[in-house]
DNA sequence: CTTCCATGCAAGTAATTACTTACATCCTAG
DNA sequence: CTAGGATGTAAGTAATTACTTGCATGGAAG
């Protein structure tokens, strides 16, 4: 076999995670995502056991991503709009690279409980972080006394904002490119925090 | 009949509109969304023919919302915060209201891609609208000079993922009361605006 | 009173779906 | 070389789904 390069589980998660998030975990038939991995149905079965044994398994894969919060207080200069960009570029395209499983997320959060906890968990991570950045920033006098939590929300919501109109509507609310978007969007924000 | 009073084909409407946006067009099959509507399932064909023809009615329906960018323009003080916190509880609370169909747009749009252009139709009325009131608050000298579109379109990401993480994750995130968290983060926007 | 329209009810149908069983094949490790 | 584990193939099954047909009912309008 010349296919088993990356090992015929992660075949089949992979293409499941394509056709879920594409059109709900209903839909994406196990036939259909059997045909997108290469593979026979049943091997799916004797993997997975059952559909619900792949999402789960599709749900374990990405439970293993401290990725994104360790890399958020490495490089920081303490100087705002630089650190607030740098973080805002780190966030959009790490979101960008779980696009499918975010979509995944808010698709079955009501049908799959466990899946909306395991979203939530990243935004609740880069909260606490940025909380704690703030405070120290106020501390050297940078920024002024605000609400840090709202702030903190506030430039999640941000980030999170441009990642679904790109990630769901393209270009077809503007074809500003990402990087400029955002490097506005974090100046105005970082220009509203300063003392 | 006494359920008569909203009539047959609204409530089928209302029934689809609820499961559809909480488990999706395939998940929510005929059969439910009729007893929800505490209809038979045979009514249901006779009003909108087959499930399409259901989807097509609630796409309809909510093509005609002209609600929000008429009410923008009004009450506008040209004062930049005052402004732009009451566009913003006003979009957001709008964007609440139609939360149903918001959420369809999100699951169905590569599945049905006419959904994605209705609810991308929003964002660019709204990016519209408050490019040409920044342009104008700009020659009455009272905000500086940026790219007006990304200020435009960071706002609207702003108040949408605000809306999102209310909408999918409820107070999992955080619990401040919609209002103050609104309130700063427009804070924060137009004091980053400002000359 | 009668006619008609909307709806309910019962039954059925063809297609699809998740999942199973039994058996053949093939690659690899010992 | 051989034994075992992973995969393919074929066939089938029970349940569900979108949708249809025929007939009964009931209320409103003329």
């Amino acid at each position: 076999m010349f296919l088993t390069t990356k090992g015929t589980a992660q075949r089949i998660i992979e293409a499941a995670l394509q056709l879920i998030s594409e059109k709900g975990y209903t839909a994406a038939t196990t036939k259909t995502i059997a045909e997108l991995a290469g593979v026979n149905e049943v091997t799916l079965f004797r993997h997975f056991g059952n559909k619900r044994g792949l999402l789960k398994a599709i749900i374990e894969q990405f439970s293993y991503y401290p990725l994104l919060q360790q890399e958020i207080n490495q490089n920081v200069t303490w100087e705002l709009e630089k650190d607030l960009l740098n973080f805002s570029l780190k966030h959009f395209h790490f979101l960008m690279s779980i696009k499918d499983f975010v979509m995944i997320g808010f698709k079955e959060s009501i049908q799959f409980p466990e899946i909306s906890e395991e979203i939530a968990n990243l935004p609740l991570l880069i909260k606490k972080e940025l909380i704690l950045y703030f405070q120290e920033m106020h501390q050297q006098g940078k920024i002024r006394e605000v609400d840090f939590e709202a702030a903190a929300l506030s430039l999640i919501a941000l980030n999170f904002g441009h990642f679904m109109s790109r990630a769901r509507l393209g270009t077809i609310v503007s074809d500003l490119p990402t990087e400029e978007l955002l490097q506005t969007s974090v100046a105005i924000f970082s220009r509203g925090l300063v003392s």
